[in-house]
DNA sequence: GCCGCAAGTCAACAACTGATGACAGGTTCA
DNA sequence: TGAACCTGTCATCAGTTGTTGACTTGCGGC
């Protein structure tokens, strides 16, 4: 299929470039995977300390085109942070009763079930150390993230115990950034999620 | 009282030396307003948002002079994060029963009695974006504070419930890192307060 | 086949960082 | 008094960063 002819949003998020392989001119699809390579390493490392070298090189392109494409990096995050933050209404989709134990697992058991729309409270906790980024994080996290959560708790204190769910759920993943791992196996995580899960499910309800 | 001649260890912090009054030479006092200083400031932007150049500023001072007495900015850091992780024990001094309520005041309302030793999860939590303070945070997080915590706690999986509660302090810092202040007044304070109360002390227990 | 424009590269800039070593200013003791 | 020493300053280095504008390269239409 025709991959390089598509528009930008029904484009796949693209693997790094491997070895010297060159990718053929096109616009759209360059853009795209600028977008991807940043989405990756700010993810991973962090708004400051990824540079535009960083990102041209991830996506197999000069950093020149950061500017060009996206007018400049803090534009670029703001992009990331616009498509990063779709996914999180997967953190809302399903059962009410069962939110403890969907985003518990996803932060103790990710090897079941995938991220479960946490991707945006990664790259918020990794990047709020940036000012220039923390202006963006937090339009992201009152605009996309509390409102629709406060709204889909609902009751007393909706936007209370919101706002405390996702404290949890950010400093479960600032310990998890700052140790690297828990240190006990598969039992310990086992045990952590449904510790982690009870908490988390008796601010929803 | 001859103050310039004390030993470091019961100068108090020094506040930053206002206008351009000169400090008297003396090393012990330099050293110790450097540290003052980096404190301050690395507790309020973190690690990588202060350079050697504010902290020597705000010190009254040269910025050449924290490597002089510190080695590197790296090490003023661990310096700086030994003398704060002293404070963490006040998190642990007083009825177990009433730690809930401590952090959460401490957390949400500070006017009444003070940081109840979060001072090192402020400055965690704000220094964890850099790599290079990331390890020596890491290295403070388990021997100075989840190890003593866990003890504290103790009974069943006492490990993992501090963990899990340290989490939960993180997280709530850290939102108020990224966003600036709760919205609601204190009356949201205050709620906000009593439900954190409930939920820490149920990992207490 | 050739021209024009878009796509991508490259070198360079200015600002900033932590670090270094030479230097100057004051203190202390003989 | 003067020499040795400690304290602090200063200019400077090398490295990195985001950004810019001039340049080259390749694709599509005539």
């Amino acid at each position: 299929m025709d991959q390089q002819r598509k528009t930008e949003d029904t484009l796949p998020c693209a693997a790094p470039l491997e070895g010297s392989a060159r990718r053929p001119r096109n616009a759209v699809a360059t853009r795209h995977a600028i977008l991807c390579a940043a989405r990756r390493r700010f993810a991973r490392d962090g708004y400051d300390q990824v540079g535009c070298r960083d990102i041209g090189a991830e996506a197999g392109v000069d950093a020149a085109l950061v500017n060009r494409y996206f007018g400049g990096k803090e534009e670029l995050f703001a992009e990331v942070l616009d498509a990063v933050s779709q996914g999180s209404v997967d953190l809302l989709s399903g059962d009410r009763s069962q939110f403890g134990r969907r985003a518990a697992e996803a932060l103790f058991l990710p090897e079941r079930g995938g991220d479960a729309g946490l991707e945006f409270v990664n790259l918020a906790v990794r990047s709020a150390g940036s000012p220039a980024a923390r202006e963006i994080v937090r339009h992201h996290m009152e605009q996309q993230f509390l409102g629709p959560f406060a709204e889909w708790v609902g009751g007393e204190e909706a936007g209370l115990r919101a706002r405390l769910a996702a404290s949890v759920l950010v400093g479960v993943v600032a310990m998890q950034a700052m140790l690297f791992a828990p240190e006990g196996g598969d039992t310990q995580a086992q045990a952590a999620s449904e510790r982690l899960a009870r908490l988390l499910q008796s601010l929803a309800d």
